[in-house]
DNA sequence: CTTTGGATCGTCT
DNA sequence: GACGATCCAAAGG
């Protein structure tokens, strides 16, 4: 974390989530608390829409779960999943629409320690955030972070850009524990990072 | 390495 | 009353 790193303004939320999501790679996930600083760098996202995606949450109109999804653009919304892990998106599109930008995978960029002792479950360094229930246990997110503004820091949760680009060709496929619109290739991850919840396709993989 | 099943409970039907 | 935008350990090849 740089004084030169800027958090992004809001018009970069205010937009279709299939825009939003693949230029979130690279972006920086940021939580300061008393203890420390933690953070991540977005690896893998994945985009979620309104009333034409049935995979999404907000398809079915609103309900107070996803009334942070149906608001401003640039807040968190955090859902429990399973009965016992917590989620995090970033709410897109513009006024009136509902959207979000599931984050995925992080790449441990500050607080690693922190992170790590957050996760006692992680084996390896890689499986401290790779997994959207994984980064929110490494980051201390839970649900009292739901509407978190993350464009002006109101709660010490923002996403920053650290100059560092998106990925000129990143992974692209569907979206990963969902039973409907499995077709959508809404699913997009730097393909070179290990911090990635799940590897590229093999099928996609030429062995020497 | 891949597959399977259990954990656990809020949410919406 | 059924079902998850998941994770992990254990069992099977």
């Amino acid at each position: 974390m740089n004084a030169a790193d800027a958090a992004l303004p809001r018009s970069f939320f205010e937009r279709d989530a299939l825009a939003v999501a693949p230029e979130l790679l690279g972006k920086v996930l940021v939580r300061r608390a008393p203890e420390g600083t933690r953070a991540g760098r977005i690896v893998e996202v994945e985009a979620y829409r309104g009333e034409d995606d049935p995979a999404s949450h907000a398809f079915r109109g609103p309900t107070p779960r996803t009334r942070t999804m149906f608001g401003p653009a640039g807040h968190l919304y955090v859902y429990f999943s399973y009965g016992m892990h917590w989620c995090a998106n970033v709410v897109c599109a513009p006024p009136g629409q509902a959207a979000a930008v599931l984050i995925r995978a992080l790449e441990p960029i500050e607080g690693v320690e922190a992170m790590t002792a957050a996760r006692p479950g992680a084996r390896r360094p890689v499986d401290v955030a790779n997994g959207p229930a994984k980064l929110c246990e490494a980051l201390g997110i839970t649900g009292v972070d739901d509407g978190a503004d993350l464009v002006v820091g109101d709660r010490a949760i923002q996403v920053l850009d650290d100059g560092t680009p998106a990925p000129d060709a990143p992974g692209v496929g569907p979206r990963v524990g969902i039973s409907v619109a499995v077709d959508h290739p809404w699913r997009w991850f730097d393909a070179g990072s290990p911090f990635v919840s799940r590897a590229p396709a093999r099928s996609a993989v030429t062995r020497a």
